[in-house]
DNA sequence: GTCTATACGGCGATAGAC
DNA sequence: GTCTATCGCCGTATAGAC
C-alpha cells in the first residue's frame, strides 16, 4: 500500500519540475528521489530508467499543451480572427509555464532520439487548415500572396523566443518579473497586429 | 615540445565541435580528449577543467559574431538601412553555423553559473544606438510610436528561432538542407520587410 | 510497494614518470 | 609537454529483505 497518495505521481512532478528547471542532462535521478521524498529504487520501480521518465513527461507535457491550440488552428474562424486567437492563447499558456520554450528547445537539440522526440514535439503543431486557408484567401485577394510556412514559422518564432531569452532580456532591461509579464503582455495584441498588417493586401 | 602544430588549439577546436553539436553535458571530456587525438590529461593541463573550456569558446564564439553586428547596429545609417543589414548579417552569421542559436540559449538556460555567462552573451547586444535612433525618429514623426524594446526582440526572434527548430521545421516539410536554406534565405527579405512596414506612419 | 545495500561503469581531475 | 595510471565521486540500475 502507498505511503502517501501517489508516489508515481510524486516521482513524475518532482522530476517534471527539475527537468524544466535544471534540463533533463543537468538532473541526477537522485535529484529527483530527494526531490519527491521517495527512495531512489523506486524510481526504477515505476519508470525503467530516467530516459522513460523523460519520454512520459515529455509526451504529457505536449499533450496538455495541444488541444486547444490545435483546436483554434483548426477552427472555421476568420484567419485574422484565427491568429489573434492563437496568440493569445500560446503567449497565455507560455506566460504560465515560461520555462516549456527551453526545455522544448533542449529536447529539440539533444541529437540521440531525435527522431523520437521530434515526433512528440512535432505533434503540437498540426497546420493543414491553416494552410489550406492562407491559400484560399491569398487567391481570392483576401490576403497578400504569401508561403504558410514563412508567415507559421514567424508568428511562433514572435510568441516563442522572447520566452527563450527571458533571462537575457530581462538583464539588459533591468526588468523585473512582473515587467517581464508586462513586457509579454503588450506582445499579445503587437504581434497579431504586425502580422496581419503584413498580409493586407498591396494598393 | 609540441608534437604537432598546437595541441591547445586542437583541444579548443574539437570541443567547440563537441559543443555545438551535442551540447556541453552530454560532451565528456573524454570525447574531447578522443576527437582531438590527444590525452586526456593534456585537456587538464590546458584549461584547468572542462566549464573552464566552456568559458573560453563561449567567449571567442561570442566575440567571432560580435563586432560585425554591433558594427552595424552603431552605425550611422537610416533605420530602414540598418534593420536591413542587420537581419542580412545576422542571418548570414547564423545560416554558417546553424548549430549557434541552440547552443546560446541552452547556455542562458543553464542555471548554475548563469550570471558569468549571461554577461558574455549579453555582450553581443548594444542597442544604445539603436534605441536612440528609434526613439528619435519616431518623435520627428518619421516612423510610428514604438517600444524599441519590442521591436529589438521582434528582429531577433524572426532572425534566430527558425534556426532552433530547424529540425522540426524540415521534418513537418519534409526539407532538404538545401530547401532549408533557402527557405532561410528568403527571410533575409522577407523580415525587414515586415518590421519596416510595421513602422510606417499611420494615416 | 517500499526499503537498504551495493554493483558497475563513466565522469572530471590529478600525481608522477618521462 | 606528453603520457600512464589511478583516485574518488556520482549516476544508473538491480538484488533481495521486509
Amino acid at each position: 500500500m502507498p505511503r502517501s497518495k501517489n508516489t508515481e505521481q510524486k516521482i513524475f512532478d518532482a522530476a517534471t519540475e527539475l527537468f524544466l528547471e535544471n534540463g533533463v542532462d543537468r538532473t541526477s535521478v537522485r535529484d529527483i528521489a530527494s526531490k519527491a521524498k521517495i527512495n531512489l529504487a523506486l524510481m526504477n520501480y515505476y519508470f525503467r530508467s530516467k530516459e522513460n521518465l523523460f519520454d512520459a513527461i515529455l509526451t504529457q507535457l505536449v499533450q496538455n499543451n495541444t488541444k486547444k491550440l490545435i483546436k483554434v488552428l483548426d477552427s472555421d474562424l476568420p484567419l485574422e480572427d484565427k491568429i489573434r486567437d492563437y496568440v493569445h492563447l500560446y503567449i497565455s499558456l507560455l506566460a504560465e509555464n515560461p520555462l516549456l520554450v527551453s526545455f522544448f528547445m533542449s529536447t529539440l537539440h539533444r541529437s540521440r532520439d531525435r527522431i523520437t522526440k521530434l515526433k512528440a514535439i512535432s505533434s503540437l503543431y498540426s497546420t493543414e487548415k491553416f494552410t489550406q486557408q492562407i491559400i484560399e484567401e491569398s487567391k481570392s485577394g483576401k490576403i497578400r500572396r504569401v508561403d504558410p510556412t514563412q508567415l507559421y514559422v514567424d508568428m511562433l518564432s514572435l510568441i516563442a523566443f522572447p520566452f527563450a531569452i527571458k533571462m537575457l532580456v530581462m538583464d539588459k532591461r533591468s526588468f523585473t518579473e512582473e515587467e517581464f509579464n508586462a513586457f509579454i503582455e503588450e506582445r499579445k495584441e503587437r504581434i497579431p497586429a504586425m502580422l496581419i498588417e503584413s498580409l493586407k493586401p498591396l494598393p
